[in-house]
DNA sequence: CATGAATGAGCTTTCATTCAT
DNA sequence: CATGAATGAAAGCTCATTCAT
């Protein structure tokens, strides 16, 4: 793959939307060369294949993800303020590139494909959330979660697919309502005040004592 | 398309591996006719190409999807109760059909392409989900959500996606471990006892008083 | 590579045709298409490409030589009748098909690829002769030869060489009369009766004894 | 078609070893300017292309032949001795240049393309030898053949053939050795001293009088 | 003079699909 | 009812070739 001419890298921006718009497989090539303007040869002599242009339109995601969420997840307030940041960050690139979040979700079941696509997302969101919530849990604005590795995917999952719902429902995303309500299920939860005392769940006892004081 | 017959139709499950390691554009028929051991033409006998095949174990697996939700939002217990074992289900659906769920996502990302799936899925789990919430804000054991549909989502895919890393990552689902380490995040939510007084963030006030009594 | 129907083999007659008229790589499979009559896709069926197809056609003829040449080097007369024998039978085969022959010897240069044509040659004509070479000396109708592996590709070289020249210069072969030429002078030699005595040349002394007289 | 710079030709000897190895059409510009280290537009910027790479190959090749062959056919010794020097000075320089040696094997089965090659080689062996057996025949060295067109064929296929086969065997060609071996044969023949006076074979008959005592 | 960048043209190959048996 | 054989249609990819610098 060789270095990208920013004249070139601009008008691949139409190539996510063809993606998106027809999944990876349906997209010919010959899609790709007339939604951006390229030539056929000229792809070819950039990129191997389309799988390789697909690869650079997520990497360049990945990266712009990896980059907000680094800068929302770093600084020195409580924990969970980051997290909100963080929350907010990643439904703010999934508005501004909603193509390239169409086709990145659809590559993420390709297991095999791309292994790089999931070692990204881990390295982009997982791994900067995973060290959120232990430093929450040190200063008390998180609380200790069992399985860290779980709760991160639970979160990408749960603030991706709200997008991705929302996106494919309505055409569009209001990132800053959105992370709202998302933000507000999973930091409180969906418990309400009824204890349901025969509940034979298996899961940690909820909290014995008041929340505060 | 004919009606299956079951021998057929025990033999299709080696497919689901195909589309969900190959995605669905990269399986030929005759990788299917491979794995499966039934000849192309015999394929084509009971189907109309490829697409119905797959139509086919989606639609065989959200049906087993809806038929457990539905079984366990159904009953008279408390609502809260009801959504863990809905959740419980589709992880053990999951654990069950890794190659079919991994498919499934796969084809979420396609907008366009079968919207049949979208629509499933918001009949299998959605619909089923949203009127728990509604059921436990009513009986106070899970509280009011100001965007159930956005609530759903968040719930699917909070479930789905910390199912489909661990298949990802460890090639197996333990359902129950992980069904209660999500509830525990879902119900509970990542909030500490510490609260950020100085946060601007907006959502809505935590709850003032103790949780319990 | 699948088992080749009689009615395909006949048909691929006329593809020795146009790799001999084109050389291997100007030939496009659609010209074979074309000039056999035979689908592409369906020539794609049974051979992986156009190399298996020539191969197919080069192997053939090579057992034809082979069958021949094993025929006519075999049997109980003197070892130069046979040798004789052996040379007719090779121009028999050019004449009857002059395509493949030609289309054979453009593939010899070709070092490193088909190195089985090479192989074959050598099976099919090399080893007879020189074991002709070896009977011929032991009755005395041959005389011994330094390095039989350099004399046997004398031999093919002149055979196939004249025979080739015949074709390319006039379009047709008349095997029986060029066979007459090419042994008179393969048996008895180029040298006249004149001795050059004063010859500076390094190589083994003629016959001990005066040629005439 | 430029002049070629000094540099620039030494540099083309890499090509030959490419389309030797490769055959013309598998050759593609770039394997040559990979090999060559000369860039792509600069070998288009000398020649109009690979046709004409291969032909200036060629022609350099056959040049070094016809000079070679003119050389050792011209003078005043006998014509068998002269013949003898062809022999060996044709195999020096497929001893030199190897690779342009096996490309122009390729090129002759080649019928129609490079209608010049066939002719070239004419003017510089063929014509040549030819003359030479006349001169034979007239001084006594050697004796008249019924088709000097054909014997000429005969000597270039039987030494090119022998020189190619040691060449593609051994990767290495010890032309001195091999020239008195492929003279030995020609010039004293491979008929032993016993004749099969039983032969039913239609050539001329050998020398009139007996072949010893 | 030499060349990196770019591309038009077209070939190879694949594959979904059909159909006679 | 089931399937091996065959193929039309189209996609991917390559490569010779050009041209601005």
């Amino acid at each position: 793959m060789r270095e990208i001419p920013d004249s070139l890298r601009s008008k691949l921006d139409a190539a996510a939307r063809v993606f998106a718009s027809h999944g990876f497989d349906a997209t010919r090539i010959e899609d790709l060369a007339d939604a951006t303007g390229v030539p056929k040869a000229t792809l070819y002599y950039y990129f191997t294949g389309k799988e390789e242009i697909l690869a650079h339109l997520l990497g360049t995601m990945l990266e712009v993800i990896r980059d907000e969420v680094k800068e929302a997840s770093s600084g020195t307030g409580p924990a969970r303020q980051r997290l909100e940041r963080v929350v907010r960050a990643q439904l703010d690139v999934m508005a501004a590139h909603p193509d390239s979040c169409t086709a990145l979700i659809s590559e993420l079941g390709r297991a095999g494909r791309m292994p790089e696509t999931s070692a990204a997302i881990n390295e982009a969101f997982h791994a900067p959330v995973r060290a959120l919530l232990v430093d929450g849990a040190a200063d008390g604005t998180l609380h200790a979660v069992a399985n860290p590795e779980a709760a991160a995917s639970v979160i990408f999952g749960a603030v991706t697919f709200a997008g991705l719902h929302e996106i494919v429902a309505t055409g569009v995303l209001d990132a800053d309502r959105l992370a709202g309500q998302v933000l507000s299920l999973l930091l409180d939860g969906l418990a309400g005040d009824v204890t349901d005392a025969a509940s034979p769940v298996n899961r940690r006892s909820r909290r014995s004592s008041p929340r505060r004081r």
